[in-house]
DNA sequence: GTGAATGCAAATTGTTTGCATCGTG
DNA sequence: CACGATGCAAACAATTTGCATTCAC
């Protein structure tokens, strides 16, 4: 967590009328010095193992308000569950997923961003947010054969 | 429903070792038959109006025969449930969502799909699926001030 | 007639909420 | 010291599962 990112985090919480918590500066921390997409247990499974003194609620709590407030993005690769990535000074980007392991790599196409916004405005849709996943086997799981799953 | 799905899922249901049951055809039925993105929940609400005698539990477990051999589609926008819609003699096509009203569009383009399968292959993924939503405000939506909501 | 399918209710999973207590500003 | 934040457990919502009963083949 780089001091630019704490003081973003203290300038919403002091905007938004928020307290500074150990619990919340706690999860912000596990989130901006992972580079994984966390599932909301990881991040509070990860905070026990560190001993920090912290609950669910609050975990799930913590990251609504990042969410709200573009400190960190989320996604959902159809499984029920959020996966939360730190976003500041992040560009946009979207997931590349290999549905044997797990695996997510981050792509970018400034083509694609260009088409879709051909497309909102074709429909007169304003465009204003957009989730694209490429699922797939990885360089690794497309050499074994599927039976060994 | 067509002559054509029903043959395709009795082709199915026969394949499988699975019995063509009442409740089977009325889920398959209430697919085919709508234009819509259905959550499990309406088809079960439904076929109650319907006066057909049928349980939750059926509706989902239909629902997954269905999806595994490609009789429908589904796709998740996010909230936690699924969706489906009819998929026989069906083009594969994306979606375009309206946040505020929640009107589903559907789009094709042969551009976005070239282009991802060209980041498949720089990453050296084998692609078998994608999934990619564009959210915004359709054009009766746009009008309205975000202060009416 | 037999094994698979159904309905029901209870279990599961990820997340949210009510509430008494705690602690930051 | 007030009011927002926390932890806990109970509540939720969508879906799944166990089991006794029913029914298609």
């Amino acid at each position: 967590m780089t001091d630019l990112e704490l003081e973003k985090f203290k300038r919403v919480l002091n905007d938004e009328n928020l307290k500074l918590t150990p619990q919340r500066v706690e999860v912000f921390r596990e989130v901006c010095n992972s580079d994984e997409h966390l599932e909301a247990e990881e991040i509070y499974l990860s905070l026990k193992q560190r001993k920090v003194n912290i609950s669910r609620a609050t975990v799930y709590r913590t990251m609504d308000i990042l969410y709200q407030h573009d400190l960190v993005q989320r996604m959902d690769i159809g499984d029920g569950k959020w996966r939360y990535e730190h976003w500041l000074d992040c560009h946009q980007h979207d997931h590349l997923i290999c549905i044997r392991c797990g695996t997510i790599v981050e792509f970018v196409s400034h083509q694609i961003e260009e088409i879709q916004q051909d497309v909102a405005d074709k429909f007169n849709y304003k465009l204003l947010r957009h989730v694209h996943q490429l699922f797939g086997l990885c360089k690794q799981c497309r050499k074994t054969p599927m039976s060994v799953i």
